[in-house]
DNA sequence: GTGAAAGCGCTAACAC
DNA sequence: GTGTTAGCGCTTTCAC
């Protein structure tokens, strides 16, 4: 690990003969060079292990090439999908990529933000779903920021880029699906209300009860916080409510894993006294117990797509809004008419009347 | 978003009526600046929204404050959790990140380590797991770079700075519990033994084994892929050789849910019939079911612990190898004495001769 | 085809 | 306390 100086252009330069400038035609592939002069060059870069710098080259032509991505909550499954997909497109498409991660996605990210302009990142993602007010200082301070910028799990607004699933369109894919299982009385463990993605899988809810001539009272409603611990609390909570409740829409997977777990606890048999539909479509999932039927969302193409958008921003594209359309993956956790899947019976076909 | 050139430092020093020189010394702390001059500096700054530079900084102080990442499998818990261990140290030290990832731990990774030669980090961690002989050419190519580099989940090499996680006496910790639960019939689900990881839990097993008087038969052996696929298969294939299995080692908690799931098909008993050990305790472990007994590993640490070390090189120290210890979680899978979690139940004390 | 000069935004080293 | 000079590694512009 000798602390070797950088080569640079010049030293190839010098020992090629030629003047530093003919080595930067070879290095970006101008055409005016001679061959023979373009290929003693190339031996040359080869033999020092000469590196452009792109450093230097950011400086004078005002373009990093690097993408800077705000994100929070790696440790969930969803966040890391995202973030292998924009990394992917990234790489494809030439940029690299400067990471910034928030400890909760309320904290300030403004130091963050400005941490990237001063590496000259040429756009921002910002990979952080908007919960409470959070999004209100990002956008202002995003807009001063003099670089483009997409949003990711944010609600519309004027101007404002935004790349996400339609979460809406899930929650009523869900729900219909409960109702095409016979179920009528459907409750929902809702994630964190101050969670735009959980308020967008609720009105999904509602729109699929109301469609169907059901009401969505509140009382069907309990409200977890994305663990499974709040998955078992808020079947709890429900059945208390509703001892005759055939349905639950969960909000995401780990919900629905208590919501199972709690059912299994209350000898409630899945999916003929209790159909049960998630939502994300974690690997877990088709391993539960039973395998359970889940919203799917492509989160790899939703961080691919977010890097071309930003990249069509970069290059003086207008802004525009993209909805991803997720889809319902059918396991035995609800399927009561069979065939779906593997343990599927066919049993207790419901049909009481509503709630 | 308007084209808006970036505010400079000359353009803050015309503002105030002084040299650039006194700007810098304003942004960077230095003492020597009447206060009343840096006051009327600092307003400006703010007015402007001057960011300084860290490219230009990087390239006259040969330093850049970026740290390089090449990571791999963040689809997967454990890669995640190691990253977010990273970034948080990386930012609480003042670095910031520069990710890379690989599709699979065996590509190649030249170009990336370039890339980041390219921006100038001032070191790089290595965190793909070694699998297959990927190692070899890395540490070639890491060699050449010219700066530090740290490397994750990998074997031992003379001068090679690594941190990880002891596997080995994971591996050791789970058997030797197993084996104090009664069971002396005890298979073992691998990973891919092109992991080292997974080599070096199967070691830790062979250990716990023999210490116990037992023999680590190769018949007792499943090899997995990590997927919960692989886990069943695994359990099935045991039991086909042992129909008098007594207890699983699965290498990792998705391969012990495949295992939990064939048990259940099976009708065997857990932990009555037979014991399961995972590894890693994601956290779904403590909710599959039953829930499960597995090994801690503590990858935030991890992930913390690699930018500590690479600081250490990048700041001159001398290389070192450092090894964090896991621990045993134990739940209601494996706990055939009751007490230890909630659904534990007390039954059949196992006390067969072993294998 | 190739080279010389200027300068991107900043800091180090020195002068005053 | 503050300013001047030089130069980090590269590309741009223009000359030959």
């Amino acid at each position: 690990m000798a602390p070797r100086r950088r080569v640079t252009m010049k030293q190839v330069a010098e020992e090629a003969g030629v003047s530093v400038q003919t080595v930067s035609r070879v290095i970006n592939q101008h055409p005016d060079v001679a061959s023979e002069t373009r290929q003693r060059i190339l031996d040359i870069v080869e033999r020092l292990g000469y590196q452009p710098s792109n450093v230097a080259r950011s400086l004078i032509q005002g373009r990093s090439y690097t993408l800077g991505i705000v994100g929070y909550g790696l440790q969930y499954y969803g966040p890391s999908r995202v973030l292998s997909g924009i990394e992917r497109q990234s790489t494809e498409l030439g940029y690299s990529l400067l990471l910034s991660l928030l400890r909760n996605p309320e904290e300030d990210g403004v130091q963050m933000l400005r941490d990237m302009m001063r590496h000259h990142v040429d756009g921002v993602i910002w990979a952080v779903t908007e919960v409470g007010n959070n999004r209100d200082w990002t956008e202002d301070e995003v807009h001063r920021l003099g670089v483009p910028a997409i949003f990711l799990h944010t609600d519309q607004r004027p101007h404002l880029p935004i790349v996400d699933i339609d979460n809406c369109a899930g929650g009523r894919m869900a729900t219909a699906h409960l109702i095409e299982q016979g179920s009528r009385s459907i409750g929902l463990v809702t994630g964190p209300r101050s969670w735009w993605a959980a308020r967008q899988r609720e009105l999904g809810w509602r729109d699929g009860m109301e469609k169907a001539g059901l009401s969505p009272r509140p009382d069907l409603v309990a409200e977890g916080d994305w663990s499974p611990a709040s998955g078992e609390r808020g079947l709890a909570e429900l059945l208390e409510r509703h001892p005759d409740l055939e349905g639950v829409f969960a909000c995401n997977d780990q919900m629905a894993l208590g919501v199972l777990k709690m059912a299994q606890k209350r000898g409630l048999r899945i999916p003929e006294d209790l159909a049960v539909v998630g939502f994300d479509n974690i690997p877990e999932a088709a391993y539960f117990w039973p395998p359970l039927t889940t919203v799917h969302q492509d989160l790899d193409a939703l961080g691919r797509r977010a890097v071309q958008e930003l990249v069509r921003l970069i290059e003086g594209e207008q802004e525009r809004v993209v909805w991803l359309q997720p889809s319902l993956i059918v396991r035995s956790s609800s399927a009561r008419q069979g065939g779906a899947t593997q343990n599927a019976s066919a049993s207790h076909q419901a049909g009481r009347d509503a709630t």
